[in-house]
RNA sequence: GCGGCUGUGGCGGAAUUGGUAGACGCGCAGGCUUCAGGUGCCUGUGUUCUUUGGGACGUGGAGGUUCGAGUCCUCUCAGCCGCACCA
């Protein structure tokens, strides 16, 4: 049972009708397209640009309380930007492409499309009724032709320059989802989506060239203004590691064969050689051998293993020896080679030398096949394996020298003998971007038996994702049965050829909308190069965390790649990055429907107002934190909201007015502080006190909580003073609104209207007068040994000598310095005093 | 294990450069308004002692620097997130 919700409250003339403001305003703002920018700029707008964008949504059912946040955040940014003076790119779109709605097609039979459009449906009515900002004339769908289209020409440029091509590798196979996944998509060796433990095959797929970009993805990280932690995700991804290539000649075949270490110093350790149960000649050096089955079975195991069941590092290690040796370069002699799974075939070479006296790895693997342990690092603990740094010993003539220094020297003689070389490795592996499945966009490729693989020609663009009736994947793509679709002619012989069937990962779709935006109507091109560097990058880019790595990353590789192709005048896709945290349930878990804490944005903006709902979100806490749902805590904003309204309604009543205008002064006030009556005073003090405080607080510090709050004084003090001038309380009432329209657009609105009879969104942003911003008087804090003992009022700017006279004089510090030796006294102007006393009796 | 983030009242959270800890909101208590109300308004609200003047304690814990520490330094505990056999 949830909860009984309580009937609404009859609404009293003291309670604002959100449900009309909002109405008319969404009216006008759609009705006069407010937030549209031209696609080419008027010459004679001077305006400075900004870019604020938040992460494009995927279209599932309705929008959730995540949605809302994200918008919200966005919104009170694009608003300030605009109210500043910028002329501001603020558009939005679908990532329409993916999984669920197919996996929904398969259940319930209702083509993806019509589920996808009917959801982008819902989420276009949410922005409105929840009044985000949104240039709607470029508004698109990612499933759209009209925009994969360009998913496929950028796909192509790709492929003619070598970054887009096909390999046959070990690929991580979702068994649920029926397709294969990116690294990046998988977590802990289960599916980034659907859980599953993911399964490896060798498969021919195709992969973008992202490795080529590894330096340039790690190195341009330095000049982007993002979150440290999502910086150090992506650098820890990319995990560029420096060191050398060392060959060791095979004894029985006498081939070489390469090992990647970042130890080259303690070669003369390595006393065995390991290689990974996936390279090519394991068994082709075991063939004959003693061991031949023993490794055979070995290998088929590890194959057959799904990604988690191969374990991690606590995991015992195992292996088979190969019956044949190498020869260690440095000292000559033959070591061991074995087949373990703790090596990797995708990352170094596949194969590597075994160090049991200095890699925690190789001892535990040492340890258990009782392989020789040679220490060649010295060390003042006897105990191994030893990782430190030290002098070299049972290594040759490098022996004595520090192992920093027998590094080079080891990597320069491997290099003149010409089996070794300083190398550079990365985690960072391409980019899988094929996938088994329907709901996507077709990779425009035609495979001809006599041409090979064969482009399709660009006027023959999009190619056309098919109607289908069956979307039960069966290990290829649904694609795969549209015959009709799928045998066409080859575009080079004109011979008998057919399409291929596997579709983009989404996070292609996704990788560069945010450059379409600028151009998003261009029917001849993806877009034209100078409307999208008048824009580009993204000033501030807002989203979840989540994408730290995947999106985030793919995107500045794809807007690096349409660089180096001459399409883009830009390195970096997004300068500035906000990370927001996630909303948890009331109960401070996160939201789920197993949980039953999902909380929907609708039925809160039908009963509290979008205004409510939004300014909530941002007074809950700090943006990029997580913060439970309290509902009370709503009700408390909404309360507040009505407050400003009913201030409005009052001043209405007495015909109060004031003059619309930013400034603050020249709004038909005197600025002669002094003389005014003290309500006045301190209302007029109040009031630029919070423009300056909001202003701060919106000025690239996302502190929308704390502005909020000082809203909410700036209101309390209103009606702490309902005896002030009622032209100098509209004008607080009128700033107040100014300042909350970016959180509470529609009300602000309402209110400012009523009071200027002017629109909010028109005015530039107030300015506060620094002449209201100091008092004449201050409290000045007295303490003795840093203890508050008294406060006592003081003249602002007074000197040191009289704030010390006013803080011996003050009631209650004589009672704690009498008797004691004055040591010193510490004064802060316009602040406080400290009198420091010798400690004890007197 | 490595890397990162966070610990402040009953709750969410405030606190530019070290300078009044607890802004603002919720909750709670009391009062006023109201035929009534889950409405509105006002007041109070860290803990504790108190002779009702005030005092002591207080930002996960322990030390330290300083006239003064939520803030800086060292150690430590707890929770969350990311990576996890990357040679």
């Amino acid at each position: 049972m949830s909860e009984t919700v309580p009937p609404p409250h009859p609404i009293a003339e003291r309670h604002f009708d959100h449900s009309a403001i909002e109405a008319k305003w969404q009216g006008v703002w759609a009705a006069e397209r407010t937030w549209e920018v031209p696609r080419e700029a008027d010459p004679a707008d001077a305006r400075p640009r900004a870019y604020v964008l938040e992460m494009l949504p995927y279209p599932s059912g309705e929008p959730h309380i995540g949605h809302l946040k994200n918008y919200a955040i966005g919104d009170a940014i694009a608003h300030f930007k605009r109210r500043n003076g910028f002329q501001v790119l603020h558009p939005m779109g679908y990532d329409a492409f993916g999984l669920p709605a197919e996996n929904n097609a398969i259940k319930t039979g209702t083509p993806p499309r019509v589920a996808t459009d009917a959801s982008i449906a819902s989420f276009q009515r949410a922005f409105r009724s929840w009044g985000i900002s949104i240039d709607w004339s470029r508004e698109f769908g990612t499933h759209t032709p009209e925009y994969y289209r360009w998913t496929q020409w950028i796909f192509l440029q790709f492929y003619e320059r070598g970054l887009a091509y096909r390999k046959e590798s070990a690929v991580n196979w979702c068994p649920q989802d029926q397709t294969v996944l990116a690294n990046e998509q998988v977590v802990n060796g289960h599916c980034e989506r659907c859980g599953a433990a993911v399964e490896l095959r060798q498969l021919e797929q195709w992969q973008f060239k992202i490795t080529d970009y590894a330096d340039r993805l790690l190195d341009d990280l330095d000049t982007i203004d993002w979150p440290e932690h999502v910086k150090t995700q992506q650098r820890n991804w990319i995990g560029r590691s420096q060191g050398a290539e060392v060959q060791f000649r095979c004894t029985a075949n006498g081939r070489d064969y390469t090992v990647f270490t970042t130890r080259p110093d303690t070669l003369f350790g390595a006393t065995f050689f390991v290689m990974a149960p996936e390279h090519p000649d394991v068994l082709r050096l075991a063939a004959g051998g003693p061991h031949e089955s023993a490794v055979r079975d070995y290998v088929n195991h590890a194959l057959s293993e799904s990604s988690e069941e191969r374990g991690s590092a606590e995991k015992t290690k195992t292996g088979v020896p190969l019956g044949t040796t190498v020869t260690n370069p440095v000292t000559g002699e033959e070591i061991p080679m074995w087949v373990a799974d703790y090596v990797l075939m995708e990352y170094g070479t596949g194969a590597v030398m075994g160090v049991p006296a200095h890699d925690e790895r190789d001892h535990a693997f040492a340890r258990a096949y009782d392989v020789p342990i040679r220490r060649v690092v010295a060390s003042e603990v006897d105990e191994l394996p030893y990782t430190g740094d030290g002098p070299l010993v049972n290594s040759g003539r490098f022996d004595g020298l520090h192992n920093r220094d027998a590094y080079g020297e080891i990597v320069g003689w491997l290099a003149r003998q010409g089996i070794g070389r300083a190398s550079t490795n990365y985690r960072l592996r391409d980019w899988l971007l094929s996938r088994q499945r329907y709901w996507g966009c077709p990779i425009p490729i035609i495979h001809c038996p006599d041409c090979g693989l064969v482009p399709v020609p660009e006027a023959e663009l999009p190619v056309r994702l098919p109607d289908i009736d069956e979307y039960q994947p069966k290990g290829q793509s649904p694609l795969a049965a549209a015959t009709d679709w799928v045998n066409t002619t080859c575009p080079r012989c004109q011979g008998p050829a057919r399409r291929e069937t596997d579709t983009m990962d989404t996070f292609v779709d996704s990788s560069w909308y945010f450059i379409r935006y600028c151009d998003a109507r261009n029917d001849t091109a993806a877009w034209e190069r100078r409307l999208v560097d008048a824009w580009m990058p993204v000033d501030q880019y807002i989203g979840g965390v989540e994408h730290a790595i995947l999106h985030l990353l793919y995107a500045r590789f794809f807007v690096k790649a349409l660089a180096d192709i001459g399409l883009l005048g830009f390195q970096e896709p997004f300068r500035a990055l906000f990370t927001q945290g996630m909303i948890l349930g009331p109960d401070g878990s996160k939201m789920s429907k197993s949980r039953g804490n999902v909380i929907s944005p609708a039925p809160l903006v039908a009963r509290y107002g979008a205004d409510a709902a939004r300014t909530y979100i941002l007074f809950i806490g700090p943006p990029d934190q997580d913060a439970p749902w309290n509902e009370s805590s709503l009700e408390g904003v909404h309360r507040f909201l009505t407050r400003l309204w009913r201030q409005s309604e009052e001043l209405v009543a007495l015909g109060a007015r004031v003059e619309a205008g930013g400034a603050g002064v020249g709004w038909g006030l005197d600025t002669g502080g002094a003389a005014r009556p003290t309500d006045d005073l301190t209302l007029l003090r109040k009031t630029h006190w919070a423009v300056d405080k909001v202003t701060h607080d919106l000025d690239g510090r996302f502190a929308f909580n704390t502005a909020v709050a000082a809203l909410m004084e700036l209101v309390n003090e209103l009606y702490r003073h309902p005896d002030a001038t009622p032209a100098v309380r509209a004008f607080a009432t009128a700033t107040a609104a100014s300042l909350l329209f970016p959180f509470a657009p529609h009300v602000a609105c309402e209110v400012y209207e009523r009071l200027t009879g002017e629109r909010v969104w028109e005015q530039p942003w107030p300015v506060a007068d620094p002449d209201f911003l100091t008092a004449e008087q201050f409290e000045l804090v007295c303490q003795v040994n840093g203890k508050v003992r008294a406060r006592v009022p003081a003249p602002t700017g007074a000197d040191r000598e009289r704030l010390e006279e006013l803080a011996f004089a003050a009631p209650g510090v004589a009672s704690h310095t009498d008797g004691h030796e004055i040591i010193k006294v510490i004064v802060v102007p316009d602040k406080l005093v400290n009198i420091v006393v010798r400690q004890g009796a007197p």
